[in-house]
DNA sequence: TACCTTTGTAAGCAATTACTCACTATTATC
DNA sequence: GATAATAGTGAGTAATTGCTTACAAAGGTA
C-alpha cells in the first residue's frame, strides 16, 4: 500500500464519515488527499469500491475485537465487555463508525452482517447463564448499544460519556 | 396546500427516507409526484427548503405529542411514556423518523434542538422524583430511546418490537 | 542498460444535477 | 365577465458528477 493511495483512503474515509457518501465527490477526495482525481479510480473501480475497501478495514478491526471479548471465561464478563464497547472506542474510530451508522439509515434493506456475531455472542453468554429469553434479552442489549454508539459519537460535545457509563452500571451491579 | 404539493412533499420524504437526501435527485421526485419537476421549485426555494417543510411537519407532529405526555400527572408515568415513545410510534410516521435520524449522522454539528424539551421534561419528572442524578439518568434514557428508535425502524424485520417492549418492561417493574 | 510493470497525471467527456424562464391553464376576487 | 394572482408545464442551461484515456515518471528485475 503506497503513501497515496493510504492517503486517499483515509481522505475518503473522513470526508464520507462527515458529509455523506452521497455529498462528497471523488474531485474533493482527491484534493484532501493531494493527489490526483484519475488515482482514485487506479487503485478502486470506482467510487463504491472506495467505500467497500474503507469498509473491509473496519471489519477487520471488529473481528479482532470480539476475538478479545469471546476468549473471557465468565459468560456474565463477556456481557458486560460487549454492552460497554462503545464507550471504549478509540476516538480516531469514530469517522469509522460514524460512517457505517450513516449508511445504515439510507439503504433500504438493513444490513446485519457485522452485527450478527456480536448478537451471536450475547445469546451464547445469555443461554449460558440459563435466562429465559436469551434472544429477546439480546436484541435488548443490542438496542441499548446502538443507542450508545449514537449517543458517544454524536453527541460527545454535550454528554460525559464516562458519566453516562457510571449510570450505567449502576443498574447492573 | 393544493393536492399536487402534498404530491410533492410526500414523494419527497419517501425518498430522502429510503435513499437519503444527497442520493435523489429532484427530477426523480417530480417524477413520483407525476409533477414538472419546475413546480417543486415553484413552491419551495430550492431542494434544502423541500427538506426544511419536512421536517415543520414533524416538528409540529413531536410537540403535540410532548403535550398529551406533560398532561401526565405522575412523573414516573411521564419518564415510561417517553421512553416507550419508540414503541408506539406509527408505522406511517417511520419514514420521517428515519430520515431525521440519517440526516442526524452526515451533519458536522448535531442538532439536537427537537429532543432538547424531551430531554428537559425528563429532568423535570426525575428531580420531582428525587433521583440524585436527574441529569446522568436523562442522558441514560435519552441513550436508549435512540436505540430502540434505531431498532424498531431498522430492525422491523428481524427483531419483534412487542417482545422486545415485553423484555424492557421486566426491568423497571 | 534495456524492458516491463506499477504508479501517477491532466485533460477531457457523456451524463446528470439543481434550477430558470417563457409560456399556458386554472382559480379567486371584484 | 374582466383582471389579477396563483398553479403548472417543459424545454433549456451552466455547473458538476463519476469515470476514461493518452501519456509520463518511477521502480523492480534481468
Amino acid at each position: 500500500m503506497t503513501a497515496k493511495r493510504k492517503m486517499i483512503l483515509n481522505s475518503a474515509l473522513q470526508l464520507f464519515a462527515s458529509k455523506g457518501f452521497d455529498a462528497v465527490p471523488t474531485s474533493l477526495i482527491a484534493k484532501n488527499a493531494a493527489v490526483s482525481e484519475g488515482l482514485i479510480f487506479r487503485h478502486y473501480k470506482n467510487k463504491q469500491g472506495l467505500l467497500t475497501a474503507i469498509m473491509e478495514v473496519g471489519r477487520e478491526k471488529v473481528n479482532e475485537g470480539m476475538e478479545e471479548i469471546l476468549a473471557l471465561e465468565k459468560p456474565e464478563d463477556r456481557i458486560t465487555a460487549i454492552m460497554e464497547v462503545p464507550f471504549h472506542m478509540e476516538e480516531e474510530d469514530y469517522p469509522f463508525w460514524k460512517l457505517m451508522y450513516s449508511m445504515k439509515w439510507n439503504n433500504e434493506v438493513y444490513d446485519d452482517e457485522m452485527s450478527k456475531p456480536i448478537k451471536g455472542a450475547l445469546i451464547d453468554a445469555l443461554t449460558e447463564m440459563k435466562y429465559l429469553d436469551p434472544v429477546g434479552e439480546a436484541d435488548l442489549i443490542m438496542a441499548y448499544m446502538d443507542g450508545f454508539v449514537t449517543t458517544v459519537i454524536l453527541k460527545k460535545d454535550v454528554v460525559d460519556k464516562e458519566r453516562l457509563l457510571n449510570t450505567l452500571r449502576k443498574k447492573y451491579k
